[in-house]
DNA sequence: TTGAAAGCGTTACCAC
DNA sequence: GTGGTAACGCTTTCAA
């Protein structure tokens, strides 16, 4: 009875559809999306699951402003998003990974290079069609690609900044949660300002979390030591932080020091001064994401395996 | 066949399990959740919708948070959270909402509060359980439950404080997009203000949107009309970007004019001075609604229709 | 301890 | 235009 009427708009006499729009109405009928996907054997939804053993998971603006570009496109597609944070080292057991109930899957790795490599690869063996964000592994498997942004260009962009300012040496301020993306940056750094005539000293220190306090502490004691001539830290957040702890031992910036961070998104600007930054497109690898995963689902392939965005130096007043 | 083992740990003989494990391996079995759903008439997976008309709606350190509460009690539970954000014009067509695929929703409304209260009527009518956060409307079917927090005792806290400043005139800074939080806030600030034998004047200013460079801008010309004693703005993130407009126009804080923001999670802390806000649990009350949630699917009730959460003020450098 | 059968709500197909 | 039937993959029940 319903069914007719549901057949998505075939023809249907008047009196019928006014029929069987009222029984609708009176049931409060909802079509079950379960048995539709069943029977269709198809979803309507996409998987995204994220290792980060921050429970807090989604307040990482990168994370936060990549899901919602993602979300945003999969919603104009009618897909769902279904999301789900997990520690690292819980990463296979999610329940996100063991059910089939998203068509396809996104996925944030992080932790040691090691384990990445461990998850990525029993991502590829999941047979589902998948989306690594920021990762350097080679896709394995047909199902897999890997969309992320140029990191390594945007160290080295920044690094060939602080050259240009005569710095001469540098401390990079990373936490000891390890990000595939923060290697990145730490390398293209190096990579400018290390691997040259005159090198520039490059020091990274390790901070406890990405937390204010964590990282501002660790400045300070680094700062006690000896003052370099820049700070460089793997997030925005983290060069505020920085920024604080500088001011906080009566430090000037820039003028006794300069302090850089990482992603541009709002941080740069609640600052005093204002942070150079190197810009990440997050919003946009969620939805080039998307794309590549709902034109995969539809046409049966990836276009391409890896998708790598660009990034821009911003440079604020914390290094002018 | 491989029923008999997923009977969830019935008894089975090792040769016949031993059978069906490697059958699973080779076969790369999953089971279907679908199927599961329907059979079971379960679905493990809880919707939140969010009517927002910013398309980067998980950027708002609130929402994130409470997102983020949400999710990980979600996945405790080994339930799923199916994330859509909508326009508030077009909430009432969300995928989200037309499809009995989520046992249970949550929904963030925002917007004028006719549009809100029609909103919160329509999702009384869906007949599945739903929490809806922050608003002020009173559960009219025994469906709805609402969580929040006491934001209008934290308006009022802050004017309390900014009275004992011995302020004198105050701009309370808001975006134009209405939403119920910004509503009380304003509302107890007022009462704490205005309503007393030495009244307070305030002044309320709108801004475009909660971005930035629209606040700046909103606050710079407010500036130029008069300067208030205080300026409050309805969250930090606005409230940073004030003090930004107020150091751009040569006003020192909180020499010059006393700052103040909302929500107290990290913004506060990045800006100099650090700003005095009031600190939202918003990461508690994601996880009280999963809780409220789980045990209304469990037990078929709620035990309490509306739960309100304390806020707490947090002086900082900003009202010193 | 194993397996056969029924049924969850939907859609595709095919008679009427 | 309409509606009956089968099948999607799973769990429950009950008989072997």
């Amino acid at each position: 009875m319903t069914v007719s009427n549901f057949v998505h708009g075939k023809a249907v006499r008047v009196r019928t559809r006014k029929l069987v729009e009222a029984a609708i109405a009176r049931l409060n009928y909802r079509p079950n999306v379960s048995a539709r996907s069943l029977r269709l054997a198809q979803e309507y939804s996409v998987g995204l699951v994220i290792a980060d053993s921050d429970p807090e998971y989604l307040n990482d603006p990168f994370i936060s402003r990549l899901v919602s570009g993602l979300s945003n496109y999969l919603s104009s597609l009618d897909f769902t998003l279904d999301v789900q944070g997990v520690a690292p080292e819980r990463f296979e057991g999610a329940t996100i990974l063991r059910k089939v109930g998203n068509e396809a899957l996104c996925a944030i790795l992080c932790g040691p290079r090691a384990l990445r490599k461990q998850q990525f690869d029993y991502l590829g063996r999941l047979g589902q069609p998948i989306i690594v964000f920021r990762e350097i592994f080679a896709p394995s498997s047909p199902h897999v690609a890997i969309v992320g942004q140029d990191d390594l260009s945007g160290g080295r962009q920044l690094g060939e900044h602080l050259r240009e300012r005569g710095v001469r040496s540098v401390v990079f301020v990373r936490p000891s949660l390890e990000w595939c993306a923060v290697e990145q940056r730490e390398k293209g750094l190096r990579q400018a300002l290390e691997g040259r005539r005159n090198p520039v000293a490059v020091r990274s220190v390790v901070t406890v979390s990405e937390r204010f306090n964590d990282v501002h502490d660790t400045v300070t004691r680094e700062l006690g030591r000896r003052t370099p001539d820049a700070i460089v830290a793997a997030t925005d957040s983290m060069a505020a932080a920085a920024l604080k702890a500088c001011e906080h031992n009566g430090l000037r910036v820039p003028k006794d020091l300069l302090v850089a961070g990482f992603n541009g998104f709002d941080v740069w600007g609640y600052t005093s001064p204002t942070l150079t930054t190197v810009v990440s497109p997050a919003y946009e690898l969620g939805r080039i994401a998307g794309e590549l995963l709902l034109g995969r689902l539809k046409r049966g392939r990836f276009p391409r395996r890896t998708v790598s965005m660009p990034v821009r130096l911003q440079v604020g007043q914390s290094t002018a």
